[in-house]
DNA sequence: CTGTTAGCGCCTTCAC
DNA sequence: GTGAAGGCGCTAACAG
């Protein structure tokens, strides 16, 4: 049965106004009970499924929440896409996800998809690139309400949620002070993006304030890279070392271990971190928690909130999420 | 501007009729070009966005693919949404993410939204609970392609993308066997999985084939769990482990190093993986890789086809991914 | 209670 | 080359 049935069929079916048929089958009080159960039954058997497409342009709108993350990875973003998930679900709507693949250029053809199709909000965490966010506010001035999340604009002008990079970092730092550690290195993602420059920031006051010796920074967005920074780092001997992301976190625990230093005795490894990654190593890990299911879960509900409230008189606000110090003990 | 163009007003304001906007906007060869100048003007001058809910409902089609997975995690699912959503970006589809929560009734009305939307297809991969397939069979009836991959059916009647579950743990404790393990341990997931089935067949007809000596077989889906029947493993002195999945692996590594085993001298370790996790650890480990990218690619690849071919008079297809024998060396 | 009418926004005949 | 008309499938307003 490839051609599906309609309201229309249906209507034949039972002799009755296509009109009756929509409202029986939503159960609109209105309609006697014998043609509505009768109508129901004609259905049932027809399997008549209603058509999405055309009630949604009937109402013009579109149940879907748009994602749109950079790249997909292992870390935060499996996450988020979980929390986003489930909270659409039981909010009634389905998520779209869209990948701009670090690309700025990418993520205005995303934007637009999402125009084209109406969706009802946008949840997105920037790319690396992106520097003009003249496709974001066309989108909101569109009527489409937009979250962000972890790669968020500086600007308050939006709803964002996200940690406080600057203090994390510093927050992390503090903790290794805080061990006894003295020398210390920081690893850091890749220095086009906005929460590496907050996160080096924090890093480099905390450094400063805590009169700790500074082995220097890295910059290196994979695992390879974190993993031969660590090891250049490892040679000048220092006791401490802070990790911006769970991928940086990846490469310098093999890295130190390879080089023959005891986690945490001869150095300490702070990072921050989705809260997964460090269970897989056996040495004390110590991260500030970034809950990205959390994250997720808050973007959809500031959208619902949003979507409630179609002229958005709302003002705007950024909520920031907590970043608890952990460790990865059992 | 929260009320949008249409075409409708276009045509006012440029004095024709809106079948001309339409043919203009998409280049029809019949419209002349000073007609096709002007409208494009206007309906850049008010940033006019066809509105895709009225195109795909007269074309009857949404360009849109299903994905339905059991529950995101860190391992393989991730990069199974990068591979179909880069597959389905190119071949012009957006993904919407549906999660089934490993529960058969969340399946079903996952299913039932993809009906009711009209979508192009549905690459799904089954929930522990799912037994019957009436749902999948229902939305083939409707003319919905269906492709699964990872968890998939028994029955070769439908289009699946997967590893040899059984051969892929047979080879496993192969590789064992080669590498002068004697006595060996086996970890699966949950027991009510059709791959946990199919890989301890795997696994026990090996063990038997050659000879090794079986410290026995635990089950248990959460890295703890993995861990602590690890630890019970260590105990009875084997030299050598399958792990069926990353979730595995990432108990039982850090379980053999705190019971001071060295890896892979004392104890060896061979799994089933995505190829990430592994290289976070610095002890060697061997895996067989199942790539969770390519398999979100195919599935599309092979949606794309059957939707080409409505009719669907192509027979089904059961595509073998190659799971090589790869280890974590840098 | 049910039927009639009309339209969401687009696009494809069919005319002229 | 352009206009007029109709319909994709559904539903809300208005009759009666």
């Amino acid at each position: 049965m490839s051609q599906r049935m309609t309201i229309k069929d249906i209507s034949r079916m039972a002799g009755v106004n296509p009109s009756t048929v929509s409202r029986a089958l939503r159960d609109h009080p209105d309609i006697s009970d014998e043609v509505k159960e009768s109508i129901k039954r004609i259905a049932k058997a027809f399997d008549y499924t209603p058509n999405k497409m055309a009630s949604n342009l009937r109402s013009s709108s579109n149940p879907t929440i748009a994602l749109i993350i950079p790249e997909i990875n292992m870390f935060f973003f499996p996450s988020v896409i979980n929390g986003v998930t489930d909270a659409a679900a039981k909010a009634g709507y389905h998520v779209m996800v869209l990948q701009s693949n670090e690309q700025q250029e990418r993520e205005h053809e995303n934007i637009q998809i999402c125009i084209d199709n109406r969706v009802s909000g946008i949840v997105i965490s920037l790319s690396r690139e992106t520097e003009q966010l003249t496709h974001i506010e066309r989108a909101i001035s569109f009527g489409i309400p937009v979250v962000f999340f972890d790669k968020a604009p500086s600007n308050a002008a939006f709803d964002i949620i996200k940690i406080d990079d600057e203090k994390a970092a510093y927050n992390a730092v503090a903790s290794l002070k805080e061990a006894g550690c003295r020398k210390i290195a920081g690893l850091f993602g890749h220095p086009g993006m906005s929460i590496t420059m907050q996160r080096r920031i924090g890093y480099l006051r905390a450094v400063k304030d805590f009169g700790l010796e500074d082995a220097g920074i890295a910059h290196g967005f994979q695992m390879n890279d974190a993993y031969n920074a660590a090891l250049g780092f490892a040679e000048k001997g220092i006791d401490g070392i802070f990790a911006m992301s769970d991928e940086v976190i990846s490469g310098i625990v093999p890295a130190l271990k390879s080089f023959g230093l005891a986690i945490p005795d001869d150095c300490r490894v702070v990072g921050i971190s989705d809260g997964k990654l460090p269970f897989f190593f056996t040495d004390p890990i110590y991260f500030l928690h970034h809950d990205g299911c959390r994250a997720g879960e808050l973007s959809v509900e500031r959208l619902t909130m949003r979507m409630a409230q179609p002229g958005s008189p709302i003002k705007t606000h950024v909520h920031i999420l907590d970043t608890p110090l952990m460790s990865n003990k059992r």
